[in-house]
RNA sequence: GGCCCCUUGGUCAAGCGGUCUAAGACACCGCCCUUUCACGGCGGUAACAGGAGUUCGAGUCUCCUAGGGGUCACCA
């Protein structure tokens, strides 16, 4: 009868606070953030602290403030608030047991007082036989006066989740499809600590339905583990959210991509002068794409095209030239503007921020992939090698050699010296009517001037930015000790 | 090792039984443009993991093998 409300979509993304934003980290939140968007959803963020021991001071912040800069916005959580909340994990604590216990009760769970150490003990021996361990449900047939009595000891004890023997178990996966296995492949996992706080596999169960996810997008490391938490849904008598499970990004073909490997994490692209746009560009399209033929999306098309049919069920590696390639466009497209607000920071570092940035903007911005390459590009603004081989001189394209470009120099010097304003058009109009007077290619007088301003062969830039960049008395320094090597 | 998942060029990937002597992008190579380099333009090299089967027809479906990944914690 209501068959025309369909329900309001929701997805979490729910990291741990345990360090960095990785870009797999980065991209299961964005993937979740445009899933939701793009099917007018809410998006909600959950902070997942149950583990003390791996809490990282300062990380919850840098979750807020990586997604915050790259245009992510959640509907609710920690700090906006909702009406499903708490939203972060440890303040849900006494949230847990009563679900627990609700399952003691209904015969799906079970008080455990096997010690860590037992546990231990025949985990290895199974190990030792060549076997699988699996908890042997021990303490599940326990009396309730046992029970009882360990409990008025004080005995510590977990709660286990009570998977059935037989029979199996199937769910389907919105990119995998439908897949089953054996019940009794299937672990008693623990549900409840022995301190009374949730496994995260519990713990997630319990969140997910009362924030009422619609669609649980994590990382394939769950796949095998979700049937377990389909058990709970039924046993609970709740209903089973949908499942989106994605690929890991990739290293190489065998490892993951990884902080603790030294691996790029979203910050260390930021710091090298990656464009956020740029990477958020580029990391939606590592494992998903549109049907078409674009590869250039703004966030907000990205919440219009993204969809799980495109996503990929196979892991992708990490492209870091392809990434720099699709910066270097992003850059390119930069007004002089935003280029120079950019590039300052590197201006500094070189040491050429005292330099016209009209013309930097004009040698750099077609050239720059990302913007802390500035300042091995443009060393020789800054310091003339004076090693540089006279070789350099002799270029066979341009038509020059030792005695060209002598005295091509001694051509230009007086020239530049006698000229009235050392101004951009001036400097080009001189140079070329000079070349053309000469009977000269344009390239042959134009290379051994380059050659003595920059010291290099390779330059960012031609022979008249250069001059305009350094001013006339380098230029003209640099010029005549050019020549003086030729002499 | 058991179980689960995956497998199109070096990389990202399109393909959802015939239009595949397999698209596009990055990278690479060549040519053009040009004041070096870069940008830009044009072109090129390069792939259906292997084997059975189903079918008139298979990259597309099934099975097997191989390879890779994941998982088997009181971690998430």
């Amino acid at each position: 009868m209501e068959e025309n409300k369909k329900m309001t979509v929701r997805t979490r993304f729910a990291p741990s606070p345990t360090g960095y934003m990785h870009i797999g980290n980065l991209r299961s939140g964005l993937y979740a953030y445009l899933f939701a968007r793009a099917n007018g959803g809410k998006f909600l963020l959950r902070i997942e602290d149950t583990d003390q021991e791996r809490y990282v001071e300062g990380a919850v912040e840098l979750i807020y403030r990586t997604l915050k800069d790259i245009g992510i916005n959640w509907d609710e959580g920690p700090d906006v608030g909702g009406d499903f909340g708490p939203y972060v994990q440890s303040e849900r604590k006494n949230l847990y047991m009563p679900y627990a216990e609700q399952l003691i009760k209904s015969g799906h769970a079970y008080r455990c007082f096997c010690t860590k150490e037992e546990l231990e003990q025949r985990r290895a021996e199974a190990q030792a036989r060549g076997e699988t361990f699996k908890y042997d449900k021990h303490c599940l047939h326990m009396s309730e006066e046992e029970i009882q009595r360990r409990l008025a000891e004080g005995q510590s004890y977990v709660i286990r989740q009570n998977v059935p023997t037989e029979g199996e178990t199937s769910f389907t996966d919105e990119i995998f499809g439908t897949i089953t296995v054996n019940n009794s492949e299937l672990d008693d996992n623990v549900l409840i600590k022995a301190d009374g706080m949730p496994t995260y596999n519990f713990a997630n169960v319990i969140d997910d339905h009362l924030m009422n996810i619609t669609h649980v997008m994590r990382g394939m490391e769950y796949l095998s583990s979700t049937p377990k938490y389909n058990l709970l849904y039924e046993a609970f008598g709740w209903e089973i959210p949908k499942y989106i499970h994605m690929t890991p990004i990739m290293k190489d073909a065998q490892h993951k991509l990884s902080k603790r490997n030294g691996d790029a994490s979203y910050e260390d692209f930021i710091n090298k002068g990656y464009l956020k746009e740029a990477i958020v560009n580029y990391v939606a399209l590592l494992g998903w794409n549109p049907g078409d033929e674009r590869e250039r999306f703004t966030l907000k098309e990205l919440e219009e095209a993204f969809s799980v049919k495109g996503m990929s069920k196979s892991p992708a590696i990490f492209d870091n030239e392809k990434l720099t390639w699709l910066n270097a466009q992003y850059i390119r497209e930069l007004s002089e503007e935003e280029f120079t607000k950019h590039a300052m920071k590197w201006y500094e570092m070189a040491g050429i921020s005292h330099m016209n940035t009209s013309v930097l903007f004009k040698i750099l911005g077609q050239r720059v992939e990302y913007f802390a390459q500035i300042p091995d590009m443009v060393d020789f603004l800054v310091k003339l090698d004076e090693e540089y081989p006279v070789e350099f001189f002799t270029n066979k394209k341009s038509k020059t050699n030792s005695e060209v470009s002598k005295s091509v120099l001694e051509m230009v010097i007086p020239a530049l010296k006698a000229l009235d304003e050392w101004e951009e058009t001036k400097i080009h109009d001189l140079l070329m009517n000079m070349a053309a007077e000469n009977g000269l290619k344009n390239g042959t007088l134009l290379w051994p001037v380059r050659i003595a301003m920059a010291g290099k062969q390779v330059t960012p830039g031609g022979a008249i930015e250069i001059a305009i960049l350094l001013g006339r008395d380098e230029s003209l320094r640099r010029l005549e000790y050019g020549l003086k090597k030729l002499s």
